[in-house]
This record gives structure tokens, C-alpha cells and sequence, in this order.
RNA sequence: GGGUCUGUAGCUCAGCGGUAGAGCAGGAGCCUUUUAAGCUCUUGGUCGUGGGUUCGAUCCCCACCGGACCCA
């Protein structure tokens, strides 16, 4: 990157300083800090104390941080130190200060690490403040900070270099401390159903489990191309055939597509598998855990996304794909089944090749066009074709329908689920049909797996299984428009190197 | 891939045919309860890149490179 001459010129005064605060301190970057307190602990423990009872605080208390604000009155000087997404004033006088400490506190810029020992205090309007006694250099921050009051407003920056955005904006590190607090509620409530966590392949000798655009990489000793995972549906039902009843895996999986507000090429999935359970098991399993979560870590079951309220209680909406069409994309009954008028609608909203496809497909095109979007409150979608789910049970007395649900919510899809295929004939026959559309051109069909079709040989039993969306469903209870404001470092594009020319050869 | 918007000081933004401005940050001072602290003075810019139009371009036109949003 470039470094224009006046960016240049505050990093000079920067570095300067620090030679001086060598000078007086000798390690300008000291190996530890000696503290008493997180930030986070010290607003906790004494916030709600009375100025008495601070003011009887005998012990010395001892705190760090990166210096945020700085208010310089001469004699006095006032600070905010930050750390863990809060900031602490402290208050230092020059009479409580030895000479090298206060010289040192001139050294001082916005942006670098100190640390304060002192006792407690409460200015006159009320603010909880360490009146230092000691000061302790900790370290030099070379370049400034984002500007103070309006913050970070870049949003490529605030991707790209998100320690600056957690620095200058609150709600954005309140958003990612409720996405772990999340992630570890959800862990609890999976853990108390009886649900082991396991770790499967990320990388795959054959991409299966989605229709999906995988990514493609290679292993240099044994000299074969592997895929980054685009779902780790094949590897966790080996282990229902294995012997294990309840088995869930959150991690990441990929897909080679493109970027967009509800997409990011690698995101989070909570996948799970129970043996015996089908399709009703699982829309119950994802009911309460996400009405559990809405409860639990965000406080309530209504919640606001962008201009409406979502309403997480149970039970969620439940529709077939082809009522939906009827009720929400507003098609008349008598037209939904006639393969004459889907075929024209389809064609009419882009569909190609419509003779070769069956009704049901169509019908899941025009689902896609028309319904989606437009599912805000939480919607359990059913009976899809079975063209589109090669890992699914029929519904029972069906040959085309099978026994699977999407669950929508603010107009995204937010899990997908099955009653699980288990008869190994049936699955054979299924993949080979994707492996026909695969030769056909439609490079998100499945591939054949074998190793996958000899373990479904030995027996896997009933199972339901589901994969939850994780960062989508973050956005939706955190109320973020955009899956990049729930990643903390979503994918962009490389920064081109200026004094680089092999890209442009 | 298509459309709309956008790129000016380290940061946040004005300016829009006559070779650049504010606030914050930075620098030099004053100030012993401030909190966007205040006051005085002050440094800082190949106006994304490359072409074109023009006597003259940050401004108009074209292309390219980033980015955001919407649509497919």
C-alpha cells in the first residue's frame, strides 16, 4: 500500500516519541502488564458501588487499555482507556505522579497501551474513574486511530481492517460478543438433547452432501486434487451407520459462489443427524432452539428486523411448497397443476429446457421467484421434488415428492431438512440421476460416492437430519442487513500490489 | 452479468471549469474534575488510475481499477 507523504509524517512524530519513551522507560514494549482488573471486570465490580463505599476501596487497583480519548487540562489529564468493547476513565494530576511518569504521559498518543494503578473515584458528574497513582507504558501504537466521533464510516476498511471497526464502533463488537454468546448457547442446547459434537472432513476427495460449486485444491504427497466441503452431510450420516444416535457439527463449509449480502463463499453451518427421528423430529429440534436462543441470549421472542418485528415463538408456520405458490405467490389452484401453464410461467420468469422438467420442478422454480422473499416470519416449507433432493425420503405414498422442509425466515432460507433416504438402491439410483445432469452441464449436480454408497449398504437406520445457517442466523437476531457485519473477516478482494507486476504479465 | 451510487488531507466530509477547504487527529503554547473539553497559532493534498474535450479539468466525456446497494 501506499504510504502518502503526510500519513508519513505522523508516523515520524510517532516513532520519535517512542525513541523518547526508550529513553525514560528503557522497554517501550515490556514483556507484561500487571493488572488487577479487565476493563470488563472493573466496570462490573465497581459501577454499582455508592462514592462511599469507592472512596473506602483501600486496595490499589490496576488497569490497562488502548488510550481512545485524551483530555489534556495541563496539571490534570483525563483518559479513556479501552479493552474488551468498554472504556474506563482515569483521572492523573501531576502531584501524584513522579516526573518521569508525567513526562512519559506527554509521550503518550492516541491509540497506544498503558496501564494505571490508582484508587477509586467518581467525578462531579458521576463518571467511575481510577485516580492513577503510577503509570506503565505498555506499548506504541505507529498509526492513528479512526477519527473519534464519527467513527469508521468506510465500509471496505471496516471489513478489511475490522480491529479498527471493533475499536471506533460499539454495536459492532456487541454484535460479534452475541455471536459467540450465541454459538455457545447453542452448543448447550444441542449438547442437552444428547447430541455429540464431532469434527468431519473439510476437505474431500469427492464434494458431496449439496448441490453446490465447490473449491478445488491439491495435495502435493499423495498428488490428488481435493474440494473444501460444501457440506458435511455424507461424512455424518457414516456415523449414524456407525452407531452413533445424535450427532451435530458446526463449522465452516464453502462454496464457490458469488458474494452478495446474504452470501459469503465460507460461512457456518450447524448440522446435525438423529437416528429413528424424521422430517417432524427435526422441524421441533429447530423450533426450539431457535425460539431457545431468541429467549435465552437476545431476551425476548419478538424481534426487530429492519422495519417489522420477527416473531420466534412456537410453532412456526408450516406450508407445502405448492400451497405456498397459491397463498403467498398469489397463483390460482387449478394453474399450479397444470403442466401446460407452469411451463409457460416458468419460461416467463427465465426457466430454459422447461419440456425436460417435471411439474414439480417448475413449480420449485416459480417458488424461488415468487414465495422466498416474501417468507418474513419463520415458515417451515415442505414437499419439494424430488429432482432437487437426492438424500431425501419420498413422502409416503409419493413418487415424486419427498419428505424434506426449508425453513424461512426475513426472506432467507435459514436450514434445509430431511427425513432421511436410507434404502441403498434407492440412493444409487438417486445419485446416478444427478450424475446424468452432471454430464448434462449442470455443474452443481452431486457427484457419485461410492465409499458413501458402500457404508448406506451396511445399514444406516431412520434418521432426520438438518443444517442450520448460522451467520444468517445471526443476522436475523441481531437485526444486520448484511452476512458481512456477522463475519469478522469476510472474504475480499486481494489488495493489488503496486511494485507487484505478474499480475498485470 | 445488468442498473444506481461512490472514490478529495491519517479520519469524517464540503467544493464541481480558473491549479483546493472545514472539523477531528498531528505540531507549538495556555489551562488541577474534563468527557466531541476549551482557547491561540500551525504542519499536512500527483482531488483512485489512464486517456480525451478545453486556453485551462478535482469538476465535463470515455475507459480501467476499487467499493456499496439493487436486480439476474
Amino acid at each position: 500500500m501506499d504510504t502518502p507523504h503526510s500519513s508519513n509524517q505522523l508516523r515520524q512524530v510517532r516513532e520519535e516519541k517512542l525513541k523518547k519513551i526508550r529513553a525514560i522507560v528503557g522497554e517501550a514494549y515490556p514483556r507484561k502488564a500487571n493488572t488487577t482488573h479487565t476493563l470488563v471486570e472493573f466496570i462490573h465490580q465497581f459501577q454499582p458501588l455508592s462514592e462511599l463505599a469507592l472512596q473506602s476501596e483501600t486496595k490499589v487497583i490496576s488497569i490497562m487499555g488502548r488510550v481512545v480519548s485524551l483530555r489534556d487540562q495541563g496539571k490534570t489529564i483525563f483518559l479513556h482507556l479501552f479493552e474488551g468493547g468498554v472504556k474506563v476513565q482515569t483521572y492523573l494530576r501531576q502531584d501524584a505522579l513522579t516526573a518521569d511518569q508525567w513526562e512519559l504521559m506527554h509521550l503518550v498518543d492516541l491509540g497506544d497501551f498503558i496501564s494505571v494503578e490508582g484508587t477509586l473515584m467518581r467525578t462531579k458528574t458521576g463518571e467511575l474513574t481510577l485516580r492513577a497513582s503510577a503509570i506503565y507504558f505498555l506499548a506504541k501504537a505507529l498509526l492513528p486511530l479512526p477519527e473519534k466521533w464519527h467513527g469508521l464510516q468506510d465500509v471496505e476498511i471496516r471489513y478489511r481492517q475490522r480491529y479498527l471497526d471493533l475499536i471506533s464502533d460499539d454495536n459492532v463488537f456487541k454484535i460479534f460478543e452475541k455471536r459467540s454468546l450465541l454459538i455457545a448457547s447453542l452448543r448447550t442446547y444441542m449438547n442437552q438433547l444428547g447430541y455429540l459434537e464431532v469434527e468431519t472432513p473439510m476437505m474431500q476427495a469427492i464434494p458431496g452432501g449439496a448441490t453446490a460449486r465447490p473449491f478445488t485444491t491439491h495435495h502435493n504427497a499423495l498428488d490428488i486434487p481435493l474440494y473444501l466441503r460444501i457440506a458435511p452431510e455424507l461424512f455424518l450420516k457414516r456415523l449414524i451407520i456407525g452407531g452413533f444416535s445424535k450427532v451435530y457439527e458446526i463449522n465452516r463449509n464453502f462454496r464457490n459462489e458469488v458474494l452478495s449480502t446474504r452470501h459469503n463463499p465460507e460461512f457456518t453451518m450447524m448440522e446435525s443427524y438423529a437416528a429413528g427421528q424424521d422430517l417432524r423430529d427435526m422441524m421441533d429440534l429447530l423450533e426450539g432452539l431457535i425460539c431457545f436462543l431468541a429467549q435465552e441470549v437476545m431476551g425476548g421472542l419478538s424481534l426487530p428486523w429492519g422495519e417489522i418485528l420477527i416473531d420466534y415463538g412456537k410453532p412456526f408456520r408450516r406450508l407445502t411448497m405448492r400451497d405456498s405458490l397459491i397463498s403467498i405467490g398469489k397463483l390460482q389452484d387449478r394453474d399450479v397443476d397444470s403442466y401446460d401453464f407452469m411451463k409457460k410461467y416458468s419460461t416467463s420468469i427465465g426457466a430454459t429446457n422447461v419440456d425436460q422438467k417435471s411439474i414439480g420442478l417448475l413449480q420449485f422454480y416459480a417458488f424461488e421467484h415468487l414465495v422466498e422473499s416474501r417468507l418474513i416470519q419463520p415458515t417451515f416449507i415442505t414437499d419439494y421434488p424430488i429432482e432437487v433432493s437426492p438424500l431425501t425420503k419420498l413422502v409416503s405414498g409419493s413418487t415424486s415428492i419427498v419428505d424434506r422442509f426449508e425453513l424461512y425466515i426475513g426472506g432467507m432460507e435459514l436450514s434445509n431438512a430431511y427425513s432421511e433416504l436410507n434404502d441403498p438402491v434407492d440412493q444409487k439410483k438417486r445419485l446416478e440421476y444427478q450424475t446424468r445432469e452432471r454430464e448434462s452441464g449442470n455443474e452443481e449436480a452431486m457427484q457419485l460416492d461410492d465409499e458413501f454408497l458402500t457404508a448406506m449398504e451396511h445399514g444406516m437406520p431412520p434418521a432426520g437430519g438438518q443444517g442450520l445457517g448460522i451467520d444468517r442466523l445471526i443476522m436475523l437476531l441481531t437485526n444486520q442487513i448484511s452476512i458481512r457485519d456477522v463475519i469478522l473477516f469476510p472474504l475480499m478482494r486481494p489488495i493489488k500490489s503496486t511494485n507487484n507486476n505478474e499480475e498485470t504479465i
